[in-house]
DNA sequence: CAATCGTTGTATCGATTCGATACATCTGTT
DNA sequence: AACAGATGTATCGAATCGATACAACGATTG
């Protein structure tokens, strides 16, 4: 789960492990900040398999250092403009890259099953699907959509009972209702999935940005 | 996180450990569910701890199966109208029931400060809301509000960055409307905690249920 | 009847992840 | 210069996960 991610962010650039962090938080959709404890360890142990280097990064490294700025700078600009500080990993630590071995396990794992319905690692996937083909990104979310269905009648037919108090049957109404808009998020898009998958109809751009090939 | 999980469950009625866990997936809103690996170590630990206590359900042994039987009947009878089959856990091995020092222990974690911004955590205390003040249902329910306002301002300013394909961006979009609507959610319970704690009015029940003492 | 399969139920193992903590460096403020 | 706060790496013990094994019972079917 966070190899997966780790690499999936490495693939786009350079990156030492507190940034790793930040963008799990921002970039994509994990809203509980994953911990070092986990990060670290993760790192030592994809650079034990190699796939990953670390790179010092130390004062007076200008190559390293030129990696690691380049997909930094945007986040720079954006920030830079609105407050005075927040120092960029100038001379921090390791920078970590992604090797030929590290791209294939990324592609092997975001291929992989997904074992259980865990809704972490299926926003991961998603959060990469630019990297699947076509046929494996419906699949993926099909199998998401079952799971969640499938889970849903369950619930549905459970949450009948009235012996919950009133707190309880608000977590489950609550939790109910966010089911059925993730299970709708996924509907939207396959359709998405379908409507990119056949190009030409009567209007050549009808909705702009809905017929834009897959922004990289 | 399941310490305080297994105790209230047990507050209603002494359970088994697949009881337990069903419980836990059901009348909860946990959508995920709990491994065994985590259940059966939780209830060792509470009973090493003096929390619980295991009693032997044999074959033959009608007072616990009688305790346990009691609090299994309603779904008992609303699943057997539907279907033939499923045994109740007539004979099977462990029900474990609740002791002072567990009632305390659960009162006590009930209370405690939440660490971190765990969704599952709170969901799991708002189940339980029931077993708090009045005061401290309100600050449970408004510190989870500051925390996800606080996540929300960082993921949006962060989220106006344009670098993110069609994929990534649907997660954020879908996470931030998921995390705007759970806000709402909470808005809605301390509206009702308010009204709850204001009796009188020109009506005396609007609403039917709205002014209802908390059913337990 | 007996063979078989699915459900219920308890239990443990290794690996992953968490939460807390420590520590070092750099930056801005007083 | 002293200090506070953000940045950054690292590790420890405990909690949790996912897989797996095992046993007993009920229902289906040959």
């Amino acid at each position: 789960m966070l190899d997966l991610a780790i690499l999936g962010l490495l693939q786009e650039g350079d990156l030492h492990g507190y940034e790793i962090r930040r963008r799990l938080r921002d970039s994509l959709g994990l809203m509980a900040n994953i911990s070092f404890g986990s990060l670290y360890p993760a790192l030592a142990r994809l650079e034990s398999a190699g796939a990953v280097r670390g790179i010092e990064a130390g004062t007076a490294s200008p190559l390293a250092t030129g990696a690691a700025m380049g997909s930094l700078s945007g986040e720079l600009a954006a920030l830079r403009s609105k407050r005075t500080a927040i120092a960029r990993p100038k001379k921090s630590k390791k920078v970590y890259r992604i090797t030929d071995a590290g791209r294939a396990l990324f592609t092997e794992l975001l291929a992989a099953p997904a074992t259980s319905d865990d809704a972490r690692g299926f926003s991961l996937r998603v959060s990469f699907a630019k990297y699947l083909t076509p046929e494996l990104r419906v699949s993926l979310l099909q199998r998401r959509r079952t799971q969640l269905q499938d889970r849903l009648s369950e619930v549905c037919t459970a949450a009948q009972r009235n012996d919950l108090d009133i707190y309880a049957r608000s977590v489950v109404d609550h939790t109910t209702q966010g089911v059925r808009q993730d299970i709708a998020w996924l509907d939207a898009l396959l359709d998405a999935e379908r409507e990119r998958s056949r190009p030409d109809l009567t209007h050549p751009n009808p909705g702009g940005q809905t017929m834009a090939p897959v922004n990289d």
